[in-house]
DNA sequence: AGCAAAAAGCCAACCTGATTGTTTGTTATC
DNA sequence: GATAACAAACAATCAGGTTGGCTTTTTGCT
């Protein structure tokens, strides 16, 4: 990726390896072409089924490929899933981050979009992987040393790009923090609850008040710092 | 369970069946006691090897039981789980109900201890369990099918029962409603992002925020209307 | 009350199907 | 000719469920 095209410093160094768009011979860009189908393959595998039923021979179907040639990419399982934790994070990541920077600054600050905006990034196909292998890596020993040090990394990779997103909130860091982790404890609760409480109003009047809750602790209205 | 005993009058229609403590004859006892084996078992499988690892044959060896014996009480897999999902929710709710009610008034309604002790009960193994299950149930169909009625149900159950023992939110229901999906999507989801933020103070100074919000949702400062 | 039949609790061995990773072979590209 | 992309067959393991057999308890009949 070039640097212009860049769409931020930190999110750039993330970018998984060896998916560049313009490999130089005919081999490079049909191995790039396959890794890329997998990767997809292994996402819609990991939405539909879970964790647990999705199978090397699954993911090789869906990408319509034979086992033998998956891994081939993909030596094993744990190296693919590496891949895809990488792949489904740099991907949801950098189009919330061009989704907010869309945004004027009157629908930002005023309307607090960026709230909806982070909503509709956790309904992607992408986020519903990630999330496959977040809860997995809970009870999965292996699978959990490969995601904890990444998950952990990303989160601060997270606030550092998506503070600058949102210049208004960078003059107290502290509340800055707390509204983060308050809307991703909040939001992605609502996502796990979503099949259970099954009146939509009902959903949408809880994001509105975590919204309003975040603006209310951006206005100092809510105290940061507890008693 | 005699009335006299009865924790709840909507909590009780749930227990468990065959579960009683007493049953006349030495057969029934045994076959309670050993009931009650594999489901303790079935929860510590659950919470340590997640879902997709918790098979038969380790649930058994966990109870001290060989596998015949087990398929003996739970014919399949299936008919177990079942169990589990409705043994695991009426031991945390009969629990948590318990310690709301050994609050003072004045510990519940001016330091809203309640708040702490839901996040206490989301510690359990009992909790751990019926999360595996539920995450669980969102990709295995056969799983989705048992799970979702039985939620559905209980989460009606636990507002009665809960508003019940708050009776400070009795005047408002929407308020309570607004104010229980919003304490468990954020406690929820501060559980699942428990291990990533590693910090503790950071975990406790969100769980204070929620509370903060909630007290101001009773007291009417947050709108519980939207716009 | 005594005793045989039925049933319950329990166990071990077997069967079928599925999954992962390896190996061997084929075709196309460098 | 060497290497990369791909395919297919193979081996080892392990899952869930069935069957048959053993021991103890309960039940029903005389």
């Amino acid at each position: 990726m070039r640097v212009s095209e860049s769409p931020t410093v930190a999110l750039a160094q993330l970018e998984p390896n060896g998916l560049d768009a313009e490999g130089q011979n005919w081999q490079q860009r049909k191995s790039i072409q396959t890794r890329l189908a997998i990767l997809e393959a292994a996402i819609d595998c990991l939405q539909e089924h879970g964790f647990a039923r999705t199978t090397t021979q699954l993911i090789a179907q869906t990408a319509g490929i034979s086992r033998g040639a998956m891994l081939h990419h993909y030596a094993t399982k744990q190296e693919l899933i590496a891949s895809v934790i990488e792949y489904t994070f740099f991907k949801r990541m950098e189009r919330f981050l061009a989704a907010i920077r869309s945004l004027s600054d009157d629908e930002r600050v005023e309307r607090n979009a960026g709230i909806e905006i982070y909503w509709q990034s956790l309904l992607t196909r992408e986020f519903a992987a990630y999330l496959e292998l977040m809860v997995a890596a809970r009870t999965d020993k292996e699978l959990r040393e490969t995601f904890l040090p990444k998950a952990r990394h990303y989160e601060r990779i997270e606030r550092a790009e998506v503070v600058r997103a949102f210049p208004e909130w960078q003059s107290d860091p502290d509340a800055y923090d707390l509204a983060m982790d308050f809307c991703i404890s909040a939001m992605q609760g609502l996502l796990f609850n979503r099949e259970i409480w099954q009146e939509r109003d009902r959903r949408v009047r809880l994001r509105r008040f975590i919204s309003t809750a975040i603006v209310m602790l951006r206005s100092g209205a809510l105290a940061a710092h507890g008693d």
